[in-house]
DNA sequence: ACGGTACTACGAAGCCGTTCGTATGTCAAC
DNA sequence: GTTGACATACGAACGGCTTCGTAGTACCGT
């Protein structure tokens, strides 16, 4: 069973778990009631539901049971990408990435980082 | 109204009207059988759906209506990676394009362009 | 003219994602 | 012990996506 491709409201508390570490419900909660109104139990049960599909993990030693992102961002984003990059760009990854490139302002030093990944690849290649 | 983000199945057939250019419903239905098996009213059905989203366009001076994307495959490309660089990347250009790179092996010529492109944008900052 | 073929339109079922209300259980403090 | 705060579990409603069956209609060949 490859893992799923999380959804709009998983991958919502997926990030607040990246950026807070292993979180309850209440704090989770807490966090994305700040950008828009959302019961409790709603994310409970969306959390739920993200343990029985294995995404996040779930401790119950205490009573208010502590969730833990299954994978790390980095590996999520890297799914998401190539997921992208099949369903959308047919697998050029070059396609993609000038599109990101050429929509989003990136700071020079993310772009001197771009550069040192690119010699990496060339000078494997070699 | 902003254009809603295609879901997988108008994906597909988008991708389809995009190599194909406009295209009949038996012309998509045929291309898509191609791949799994998909009923004909199935594809009629969704591209109806397109339409009133708006989508595809539809010529009815035939009998058999004629659908084309209605956005270049381009504009729809860098909607999607806007789209993912904001839900997953928190904006980040860089760690988007990264995890493409990495993830997937891009030929020598598309590596030389994106170091052109690097190079117009730096040069643009200037 | 008739029969078959091909097309559109429509409705409905099934599943999934999202949302919430309610029921139930636990714990601490008074 | 009773009450209140707070937790989980569960069921249900609602909408969206996908799928298909059926019905109606236009066209073409004989």
């Amino acid at each position: 069973m490859p893992l799923p491709r999380p959804t709009d409201g998983e991958l919502e508390i997926l990030r607040v778990l990246w950026q807070r570490g292993p979180s309850t419900v209440r704090e989770v909660h807490d966090e994305l009631r700040q950008s828009r109104p959302l019961g409790y139990t709603t994310v409970l049960k969306l959390m739920q539901i993200m343990t029985e599909k294995g995404l996040v993990r779930r401790d119950e030693e205490q009573r208010a049971h502590v969730y833990a992102a299954r994978h790390a961002r980095e590996r999520t984003q890297r799914q998401l990408v190539r997921d992208l990059l099949e369903r959308v760009f047919e697998g050029s990854a070059a396609r993609l990435v000038m599109h990101a490139l050429a929509g989003k302002t990136s700071t020079p030093g993310e772009l001197r980082q771009i550069r040192r990944m690119l010699d990496e690849i060339e000078g494997g290649a070699r």
